[in-house]
RNA sequence: GCGCCUGUAGCUCAGCUGGAUAGAGCACCUGGCUUCGAACCAGGUGGCCGGGGGUUCGAAUCCCUCCAGGCGCGCCA
């Protein structure tokens, strides 16, 4: 509709030579009075006419002629509003088929797009801070898909660092039953997976006792390299094992915590298989020959200062060890050589600092930085009431993602997390959740759908075709030209990669709903009103149902 | 100190590429179930859009500055 208003005011503006002076925008108005879609092109021409906007707006109007604009009124100071008259058939008809122009509009392709969500340490089980990351990139990839992109979505498991290896100390107290020191990994699920291991010698060794005994308060980096070395030197050959065996465990348990919350991947690649596969000498040779590094202080450095980071970074220290850094440029290139069309990164807002040198590394290595997109997510604070909760995986105190999805549903906690900007604070009050989980909107939309099933059970069965449409009324004419909305709603939501818009669609197709229902009774006695209604009633399910499952949310027949 | 993000109703947030009286939800007040599900609806209270400058026909939106908050600034990941 847009698209035609805008070609006939173009038409018109030639007509006065007008065309191509200006850019030509046709909105929706906020209030009936001012018609169906307005147009501010009379007051952008004012200046370069050098005549009154109002007067301009006159000439406009007056020669206005389309069969679908009934009506062209001329506002103060210049607004050209138009009334326009709608045919719905098409419309009514395209959602009844479930049409794939409506539904899932193609603007992808088949491009191919790689994505990378949560990808949280294997240090511990995934909490809260992670599940809004795990909401939006699960329902970013299914908008992603519904609008024609290959999407494939991959966890990066950090099982390479030196967290691992104190993770791995960590556990080896466990076993040896010592209380673990500051700067360790603690927390009952290490306990846990402890006790799975017998086989490993508990008798605490001197040298531990000594350097446990003379722990650091404060810097105790050199300890626990100490006690890292310590650890290696008593497992030999069963550390690599114990190593293996946490990461996997605790993975394991990642993997089925986020599938529990509807989160699933193509593929879990693992960090450490880019060490054994010699991906990272091969991404170092060609930043070498190309002159994109140096050494100093026996590290090799990469100059991404040339590349707009703010300085160089670090890509092998000088213990001989590859950077995280460098793992991860290494699985840059790959995830590229993968998917060529476009990647995308979801990160935790409070990685924003690294971006920079990510995107210098890409360019270095001759990658078009344009095709990488990096999402920051800001973090969700939890709430317990007014107490706001310190959460720290290292301390083991923070709430697992599970602990909230048990709590207040996954339904709700995934719209919760998807509801607002992606880029904006976030506070979850679990207190709040916990209490008033009636009053979530989720449950407003799904209430919606549910009303709707609750209708056609009464009724008895009802198959829905375009010859049921009559002249609506006007509640009914703001609710079929909401639903008509539903593709470019999908089609902003997968450009902007903006989840939450999709959400507040349906909000508000879910409110207005609501309304129609208390001002309508849907099962008139009047056959011919009885099956129209029904027929509004039942796109209006459709669309809600689609939008829900795209979030991976439910659209429950009775709740 | 430097960089990124944010400041809109009592609270949590929308406000699309500048547009017509700044919108929702929660909370609070008043109404509505002998009729399709009241997990709902109708109405009301509540705002110098952080402060101050500027750009123009027109600013919550763009620019500058100040104030306040969050985050980042490792040979951690």
């Amino acid at each position: 509709m847009n698209e035609i208003i805008k070609q006939e005011l173009l038409k018109r503006l030639a007509q006065h030579g007008w065309a191509n002076k200006v850019d030509l925008k046709i909105s929706r108005t906020k209030s009936a009075d001012h018609g169906d879609y307005c147009s501010n092109v009379a007051m952008m021409l004012a200046g370069k006419l050098d005549l009154p906007p109002m007067k301009i707006a006159r000439k406009i109007q007056a020669i206005i002629d389309h069969p679908d604009i009934t009506r062209t009124d001329v506002a103060s100071p210049g607004f050209l509003n138009f009334f326009i008259t709608r045919d719905f058939t098409p419309l009514i008809q395209g959602i009844i088929d479930e049409d794939a122009a409506f539904f899932a509009p193609d603007i992808g392709k088949g491009s191919q797009v790689h994505l990378e969500y949560v990808s949280s340490n294997p240090t511990g089980p995934v909490h809260v801070g992670h599940g809004r990351s795990a909401a939006y990139g699960s329902s970013l990839a299914n908008i992603l898909r519904q609008t024609g992109f290959n999407v494939h979505t991959e966890y990066y498991v950090n099982d390479a660092g030196l967290q691992i290896d104190i993770l791995t100390a960590s556990i080896w107290l466990c076993i040896l039953n010592i209380q673990v020191p500051n700067g360790c990994y603690t927390g009952d699920y290490l306990n846990r997976i402890a006790v799975d291991h017998p086989e490993i010698n508990t008798q605490i060794p001197d040298d531990l006792q000594n350097l446990l005994a003379n722990w650091p308060e404060e810097d105790m980096t050199p300890a626990i390299e100490t006690l890292i070395a310590c650890c290696k030197s008593h497992l030999k050959m069963n550390y690599t094992t114990l190593k293996k065996w946490v990461v996997q465990d605790i993975t394991q348990q990642i993997e089925t915590d986020l599938a529990e919350f509807g989160v699933t991947y193509n593929a879990w690649f693992h960090e450490s298989s880019l060490v054994e596969n010699q991906q990272i000498d091969k991404l170092i040779n060609t930043l070498e020959t190309n002159g994109h590094t140096y050494e100093k202080d026996g590290a090799v450095w990469f100059k991404s200062s040339e590349y707009g980071d703010e300085k160089d970074r670090v890509l092998k220290r000088s213990n001989g060890i590859w950077t995280y850094f460098a793992n991860d440029l290494a699985y840059h290139q790959k995830k590229f050589e993968q998917s060529p069309d476009r990647m995308i990164d979801v990160f935790g807002a409070d990685h924003h600092g690294y971006v920079p040198r990510v995107v210098a590394g890409l360019t270095a290595l001759g990658m078009d930085s344009e095709r990488f997109r990096c999402i920051l997510i800001q973090f969700a604070s939890l709430y317990r009431g007014k107490e706001k909760l310190a959460m720290s995986t290292r301390s083991g105190q923070f709430i697992t993602l599970r602990t909230l999805y048990e709590e207040v549903g996954v339904d709700a906690a995934r719209f919760f997390y998807c509801m607002r900007r992606s880029d904006q604070h976030l506070d979850f009050d679990l207190e709040l959740a916990k209490s008033q989980n009636s009053q979530n909107p989720v449950y407003y939309i799904q209430y919606a759908h549910a009303r709707i099933q609750s209708i056609f059970a009464k009724h008895g069965q009802y198959i829905p075709t375009t010859s049921h449409w009559q002249q609506p009324s006007h509640d009914e004419v703001q609710l079929i030209e909401l639903l008509s909305q539903y593709p470019e709603v999908l089609i902003k939501a997968s450009g902007k990669t903006e989840v939450y818009r999709l959400c507040q669609y349906l909000l508000d197709i879910a409110t207005l709903f609501h309304k129609y229902y208390n001002n309508t009774p849907i099962l008139s006695d009047v056959i011919s009103e009885r099956y129209h209604r029904l027929l509004l009633c039942s796109l209006t399910a459709k669309c809600i149902k689609q939008g829900l499952s795209l979030l991976n949310i439910s659209a429950p027949e009775s709740m």
